[in-house]
DNA sequence: TGAATACTTGAACAATTGCTCAGATGTTAC
DNA sequence: GTAACATCTGAGCAATTGTTCAAGTATTCA
């Protein structure tokens, strides 16, 4: 990475030490900001947004439901299933042959609903 | 793509063609999911999560305190607030030679405050 | 048991991404 | 005007990503 972080990167002004100091040290840390990145690298792909609305939607949907739903196949689906449930953001359960998946808890369904909201606000 | 649409990705179950048919045409279309991923992906990069949630923090900043605070070059800052700013997730103003950076609506502090939030509950 | 179904896995490849570098703008001070 | 500063822009490149293909596991039914 290489990068200066003893120095100013502005030379005449003085950094505002206030606000720098703030919004490096109080609330979010390079470590925090790497994973909630990373969470939202996840919602961030139209195949896994599409699933997870269908799901928002539905409750709860068996893989070939779902292929069915996104239109992608069904070894796609598989893929993107598996990272979202690594990353806690889906559930599953298996019924006989089939495995059902879900929203994994309420702040994720906030968090999909919320940025809905934005979207269709935002014309 | 090649992808069967008119056809059962299951051969035995009947899909369910309720949940299917919801998941599908009453909320999220297709497209409204592709925007929502567009938004996702530009929150999904360690880089600009810690520019927003710098943003979040301190209100607004200039591009050379975004720069102290993140502890990246200005170039890689600035390339990153341009895609934020076409998106509309940020808006900026010029003062003097210095554009300061804000995020651009409460939606958008909303979406950061929530996720910020659930990953602290999930340990 | 063996065949069919529902889903997963790993490797490979094209496409996309974010960074760096060099040079261009716009602004202020002299 | 020139010089210095704050920021932007475009091209190039390494690294990452999402998909497909082929083969695998787990479950049900005859």
């Amino acid at each position: 990475m290489e990068v200066v972080t003893g120095l100013d990167a502005c030379a005449l002004k003085a950094p505002d030490e206030g606000k720098v100091a703030a919004a490096r040290d109080r609330l979010v840390t390079p470590a925090e900001a790497a994973r909630l990145a990373e969470m939202f690298r996840l919602l961030g792909d139209p195949t896994r947004a599409q699933l997870l609305y269908a799901l928002l939607e539905a409750g709860e949907m068996c893989v070939c439901d779902l292929t069915e739903a996104v239109s992608v196949s069904d070894t796609a689906v598989s893929h993107a299933l598996r990272l979202l449930r690594t990353a806690g953001i889906v559930a599953s359960r298996r019924s006989g042959r089939m495995i059902y998946y879900r929203l994994a808890d309420a702040h994720v369904r906030m968090l999909l609903d919320l940025s809905r909201e934005h979207l269709r606000e935002n014309d």
